[in-house]
DNA sequence: CGGAAAGGGGACCATTTTCGTCCTCTTTCG
DNA sequence: CGAAAGAGGACGAAAATGGTCCCCTTTCCG
């Protein structure tokens, strides 16, 4: 339970239903790794996890898992313990994590392009370029929206989920594995 | 006035501002092209316009002006005109173009991970994945957020943004280079 | 005080995507 | 019937991602 292709979820075979190839906004598997790893922390809020432990309670391979660990806390998502009995911990509660938060944590603040935070010097086209900076407006529209979806939400929705898709889910997230 | 590095907006060097590397929600380049070109088309209401011509006026390459048109018109956002006298032609208005479908139309429809369309047996580690395919909230979320957005958003803030920022900008858009 | 458990922070390499180009076929107007 | 577009797809180079590994620092425990 641990080499699959694809990572937490079916990012499966190359094309598949979608009208184009790659679906738009692939959030990189590291965001999704993210959500996997935080959603079973927040099960355990508070409680100091260490990186090895969610590794096996998630399924995912370990130095994955720390990487993660490690980017969410530089992102102010999780606490860090270090030393013999160290680990991380989720103080906050899920709903006060905001998918943005995660994501900005995992891959960067959201900018759609490069004009959008100030810098005008790199743009070669400049004077060509019709919109100028105003991505911006899609990426204010895009981060409200991130911003109003929170950890909680995603889990919360996995129960419901189970409950009305009449699924064994006999599992709950697997102890370990 | 053609061969530029990093697109027709500044995607510049590797890392600049953003605290992490890349910024989410790293729009293809082909998205900014497509709103590039359909900014300029905009200008031209209806008329028919050759690839050849866009991308003179866009300062973009020809090559790939093209294929972004070619995409667009798949995506049902332009008209074609094939034979001697063709061209390309917007026939809609500007308010009525959506950024979610520019986007949709050159990178493919949204969504963030497999999970999300239906088929399930893409994912691997579905019994130990916390949240199942509920990034279907973010998913909503974000399309929501794209849909509001228009084209005609986009290249009116332009018209604006060169007042506030009182900058020369004598050009407009450059008539074709 | 010393050793073992964690985490911090990168370097690195292998894939996977993206992108930009080109080539050939079809349509349509003159 | 021939030239001017567009359609569509094949390819190869380049860049972004993702996973792993390694070495350093911190902290608890004996
Ligand atoms: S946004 Fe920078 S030139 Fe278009
Ligand atoms: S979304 Fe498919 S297993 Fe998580």
């Amino acid at each position: 339970m641990v080499p699959f292709p694809g990572g937490a979820h079916g990012t499966a075979d190359p094309d598949r239903g979608a009208t184009a190839r790659g679906r738009m906004f692939k959030l990189s598997r590291m965001a999704d790794y993210g959500v996997v790893v935080l959603s079973r922390m927040a099960r355990d809020q508070g409680r100091v996890v260490t990186a090895y432990e969610l590794s096996e309670r998630t399924g995912l391979p370990q130095p994955t898992v720390a990487k993660t660990l490690k980017l969410l806390t530089r992102g102010g998502l999780l606490e860090s313990h270090r030393g013999t009995q160290g680990g991380y911990s989720l103080d906050r509660a899920p709903t006060e994590v905001t998918v943005s938060e995660i994501i900005a944590a995992l891959e960067g603040p959201v900018a759609l392009t490069a004009c959008v935070d100030g810098s005008d010097e790199n743009c070669a086209v400049e004077s060509l370029c019709p919109i100028r900076g105003h991505w911006e407006r899609v990426n204010e529209a895009v981060k409200d929206a991130l911003d109003s979806v929170t950890l909680a939400d995603l889990t919360a929705s996995q129960e419901e989920a189970a409950i009305n898709f009449g699924r064994p889910r006999d599992v709950a997230v697997a102890s370990d594995a």
